[in-house]
DNA sequence: TAGTGGTCTAGACCACGTG
DNA sequence: ACGTGGTCTAGACCACTAT
């Protein structure tokens, strides 16, 4: 008697939707043979009333036990991230409408909304009013700060101009190589730069990536690209990066650092690592910079 | 014909909430003798469905003007913000269900539900499943570590014991007055103090807050409290930290630093300039810290 | 068993942007 | 006029916690 409820409404409701992408609408025999089913037990519809669900618990073996189930919800959102992350849209391009996806995916639009909702808070998706929503980009005024976190003391932040100093492939130096969870000794790309605002130097850098997925990121490439770094990542090697993490020291200046920020040895100075990350919080750049913090400051928001 | 609508939706959909806490259910003569109003016609009610409503448009002026009208849910948390503010409800006590909160506002429980959400990502309450939804407090583990960035390199977060070096009342500077939103000259009370990690001293800092808002803080409460500080602040002071902003930068110990830290003058140390925030965004503290990042550093999470 | 937050649905209307 | 996201409602059921 508990099984009675509408094909449409039990897909909705008990089936796993990271599976198959169009799965037909049955009821599995595994949930619908299995003896002692939670207490599920679905009234009568109470005449055209709203969804009427059944249980979403998997498999009851008992009670107690609680395998990996997410909300459908949630579900919805790890099948948007895929198609993010496998480039079927674009950075930049619009997603489907809210209303088509819940057809897609045959859930109610305010689940697809919550998903969405939650892709927009990390920031993987924009949405605009009236428009759409819209994979996010680092091609954007708006994206650039949230990686760049070093601010004028006074006057408008504005965007540094880059010397590059160096741009080889190495093999990857054991602490790297662990940061970036590849084996020890592989090829990284290898870039060392020094930025500087107003024709004063502020920031020398230096950036280890995966030789494997930057294959072919070259001096000159650098030096072409217009705007900010993560965003020829993005668009000329498929790599967005995500979130990252940073871990912020004080450092003196050595004799090869002051020569190339113009400062006198031993000056303080920051010291920021930092590991970015893509999707599936894989690790795709370490990065190490030193900042003077003469007239910048590493501006941070605790909330 | 425009306003056959029901007394309870007319009160929920145009009412604005933020004026009386306990209005009753009646149609304002201000809109209802509005002439021109937005085409809000509301048709037949389609026997028992879901929620009817007007227009929320306040005053119909004209239909381009828009002036400071937010959603429902806003107005919601607003009110609900207050409650917290004005000390209704007390930090770790549970406030109203969401049931009880959609009855007295006269809104939906989805409307209640989306308010709290904000309040819950903003860290001003706790939702516990089963329980109840929570008044932050910073007498949690939760918590602490909102506040408290700097982190061992290796090993578990421990919290540092405190050494007083000054308590005392004094004009606030005019740096420390601008940035507390008070006048240059107005009392405020000054603490340094040292904090040390397994005996080693690491952190020294220098705490300014407003002589009005902390009457009667000594350094016997100080040294007497166990926990974090802002816990004392909220318990004994009734001032709830809400978020801070911090500007890093690198400087090098002087003499007098050195001397506090056990370390060399010049020694290259991280300076945090912080500036706290209580409800309606008052600054409320300032605090500058100098940290040793010989065994720690300072972590964030750029996302 | 009762109460709380958490999920899901279905449908209405609004605000915004564009043709 | 139409399509998009944004707000709001009403109601159902689930998961969790406490009594």
């Amino acid at each position: 008697m508990a099984f009675v409820v509408k094909s449409k409404v039990m897909s909705a409701a008990t089936q796993n939707l990271l599976n198959a992408s169009g799965a037909t609408s049955s009821a599995t025999s595994e949930s619908a043979t299995n003896g002692a089913s939670p207490a599920s037990v679905n009234g009568a519809p109470t005449s055209g009333g709203p969804g009427v669900h059944g249980s979403r618990q998997g498999a009851g073996t008992a009670s107690s036990s609680s395998p990996t189930f997410s909300p459908l919800y949630q579900q919805i959102k790890s099948l948007i991230t895929r198609s993010l992350q496998s480039g079927e849209w674009k950075p930049g391009e619009m997603i489907p409408s809210e209303v088509e996806l819940a057809g897609r995916f045959k859930v109610s639009q305010g689940t697809v909304r919550k998903a969405i909702d939650e892709l927009s808070a990390e920031n993987l998706v924009v949405r605009r009013q009236g428009k759409g929503t819209f994979v996010a980009t680092h091609h954007e005024a708006r994206a650039q700060f949230r990686f760049l976190r070093l601010m004028p003391d006074a006057g408008e932040p504005h965007p540094a101009d880059s010397r590059f100093l160096e741009v080889k492939r190495m093999r990857g130096p054991a602490e790297v190589a662990r940061l970036l969870d590849i084996k020890s000794g592989d090829s990284v790309i290898f870039i060392k730069r020094v930025q500087a605002f107003d024709g004063a130097p502020t920031i020398l850098e230096e950036i280890w990536l995966p030789g494997t997925l930057f294959k072919g990121l070259t001096a000159e490439r650098l030096n072409e690209y217009k705007g900010p770094m993560y965003g020829l990542f993005e668009t000329e090697f498929g790599t967005r990066m995500i979130r990252a993490s940073e871990k912020i020291r004080a450092s003196a200046a050595d004799e090869a650092v002051s020569a190339l920020l113009s400062v006198p040895v031993g000056t303080a100075l920051l010291s920021v690592e930092r590991v970015s990350f893509t999707y599936d919080d894989k690790p795709v750049e370490v990065r190490r910079g030193l900042y003077l913090t003469e007239h910048h400051h590493y501006q941070n928001e605790l909330s």
